[in-house]
Formats: C-alpha cells, sequence, structure tokens
DNA sequence: TTCACATATGCAACTATTTGCATATAAGAG
DNA sequence: CTCTTATATGCAAATAGTTGCATATGTGAA
C-alpha cells in the first residue's frame, strides 16, 4: 500500500491535520496519487495505532479541533524502508478505453460526447498543470532547488495529459469520419 | 465496477472459459485493464449467478473440464446500459511519482536504478504495442474494418509509452546532471 | 434568510483488488 | 528425472477504495 507512504511522505517535510493533509493531497500528488478524505482520516487512525505518527490535539474556536499528527521514528524507518524497496510498475484500469472497445454496441453520436467530456476535463487538469510550471519556471534559480523533484512529477502529468490530448484528437478524427 | 463490463464486452463477441476470458484480457484489454486469474473466475461466479451469463460444461480428455460462459440477454441488456452512461476519468495512483516526490530522501543511485528498471519494463511495453500495430497496418484494407475500434485503444496504449518514456528520459538527465 | 462552500472529523457497508494457497494433467527442455 | 510452462479451476484472508451518511460552525453570496 502507498497512501500510507504518501502521507509520510508529506508529514516528513510538515505536520499536519487530516484536512491539511488532504488539501495537500490534492495540491501536490493529486495528479498521480488520489485518496478521498475519508480514506485519509480512516488511514490516519490505523497509522496513529501502529505507531507511524502521532497526534496533538489543538482547540480552535470558532471551528471544530484539530487533531495534528507528526511523524514517529518508526514511521519516518517505514518511509524510508519503503523508498528502499522496488516498487511495481503502475498498473492501468481505464473505463473509457474498454468503453472504445466495444464501441460498436453504441451509437458514435454518444462515444463522441463522452470523448469530448473527458477531453474537457484532461485539458483543464493540463491547463492547472502548465500554470503550476510557470510558477516554477518564475522562480528565482536559487528558489527553485527544493521543488525539483516535484517539478518533475509535474512533468509527468503535462507530458501524461499532452499524450492523452493527442490521442482523443486521433479517436475524434476517426469518429468525424466514419460517420459521413 | 467495470471488470464486469469489460468480460461482457468480450463474451459479447465470442464466448469463453474464465482462462480463455484471462488470456483474451491479456491479449486484447491488457494494456488497458488488468485482471488477475482469481478475480476474475470470482468475477465470472457472481455474474453467472446474476444471470448475466450462463454456463456450459465442457468435458475434456487430459486436461481439465471447461466451464464454458456465453452472454445472455440480461447480461447484453447490462453492457448496453453501461455503455450508454458516462463513466469516470482514469484515476492514476502511481507509486514511482510518490517515491521521486520524496527522492531527497533517499540515494539518487537507486533511484536512477529504479527508473531504469521501469522504462525497461515500458519500453518492452511499447515494442510489443508496436509489434501488434505493424500486425494491423499490413491488413489489408477490407480486414481492418473490425479492428478499427480496438486500433485506437492500441494508439492510446503507444502514445501513452512514449510520453512516459520521453518522462523518463526528462528525469534520466536531471539525476545524470545532479550527481556531478 | 436560505443556500452554498470551507473548515473539521468520522462510521458503516459495500465493492474491488491482492496475496497466498490448493489441485491436477500434459508437454517439452535440460 | 526433474523443472518449467501451459491448461484449467477455485477458496480464503487481507488490503484498498467507494459511496452514503452524519455532525457542527463560520463566512459570504443571492
Amino acid at each position: 500500500m502507498s497512501l500510507k507512504h504518501a502521507i509520510l511522505t508529506l508529514l516528513e517535510t510538515e505536520e499536519g491535520s487530516g484536512y491539511d493533509l488532504l488539501k495537500r493531497f490534492k495540491a501536490r500528488l493529486g495528479f498521480f496519487w488520489n485518496a478521498s478524505h475519508q480514506q485519509i482520516y480512516s488511514q490516519l487512525k490505523t497509522m496513529h495505532q501502529d505507531g507511524l505518527i502521532d497526534c496533538t490535539l489543538e482547540k480552535q474556536q470558532g471551528k471544530p479541533d484539530r487533531k495534528v499528527y507528526h511523524m514517529t521514528q518508526t514511521g519516518h524507518d517505514t518511509l524510508v524502508e519503503w523508498l528502499e524497496n522496488p516498487v511495481k510498475v503502475d498498473k492501468i484500469n481505464d473505463a473509457l478505453l474498454v468503453k472504445l472497445y466495444a464501441g460498436h454496441l453504441i451509437d458514435k453520436d454518444k462515444l463522441r460526447q463522452e470523448l469530448n467530456e473527458h477531453t474537457a476535463i484532461h485539458q483543464r487538469m493540463l491547463e492547472t498543470f502548465l500554470n503550476l510550471e510557470q510558477e516554477y519556471l518564475n522562480l528565482p534559480a536559487h528558489e527553485k532547488k527544493p521543488f525539483e523533484l516535484p517539478y518533475l512529477t509535474l512533468r509527468r502529468g503535462i507530458l501524461g495529459e499532452k499524450a492523452w490530448l493527442a490521442w482523443a484528437e486521433e479517436v475524434a478524427q476517426y469518429l468525424e469520419n466514419s460517420i459521413h
């Protein structure tokens, strides 16, 4: 499991509550790791029980209390051990491709419409990534250092989305020609 | 769930045993949907119970008996209904990227080595896809028709792998420069 | 004043996937 | 003669992820 390790990675740099981690997930790991709030909260609970992280309660006025989690030595060791052992190649399970494969069973218009909707989403993601890239590229050289590795993960997002969109263009072309 | 629908897609064209479907998965849907034999067998059992498929027993000499599954009307209807309703955009959970994000915590050599191993796997996949593409492209025009949609799914594999490898090249460059 | 959104947490039930085990035969390689 | 690969099926336990529900407050918009 890697949700655990993703959380440890985030806590390694900075402590935080479940809610913090949820937001950090979306902002930093969101384009290559997805987790819902339920998953994060329950994972934090287990990790706390297992001694990978500990927890202090912060009272707040106006807002609910925050449980702030931080790394323990065990947590750090667990993370390092995971980092040093190989991980599997990412597994793809893409329902849209199953659909396309079976596309002879549906109306081409419906297929085209769904492809357009997915394309719009991917375009929006690409834009977000390109904006983040600009932010990074505009940093003065010495401020870039700590973000070099995160930037490389962002590049994965950019190249991945561009490839997706190029593919969608091919499919759109095909669907266009096949009606006339 | 889409494993169900992927199986229905395969059975729509041709009946088959769990073992057949396993092989067809690898050959046809393997680059965008992955399923283990345990998953397929247990899924078939559930689908049979739910009346989406039915089953006849084929005795064989020398080899174990085969349970041959085929589509029912309910199964067909279920597939068509799924096809006509939108699916979600594919969710990515890529452990290698988590690792890269936390790469400051590990030895660059180890990181480079793991990247190389993943690169080798992706290169092999790309080669496989390109070979399949050649097979398709060498078909006479009239035999291409039934494979047009599967070919588009193959293109996704090709473009996706090429993008992965281009990205890996960027990462390799970075890791190369950061030691010297 | 109501509605949506952000803050902040979590349980319970279900669905999906992985990992390890289990069985049995045949064919071919070393 | 043993080892690997292919054929053919499956159970059980654990882990991972989704969906629906639940609670409580503050802020800003319509």
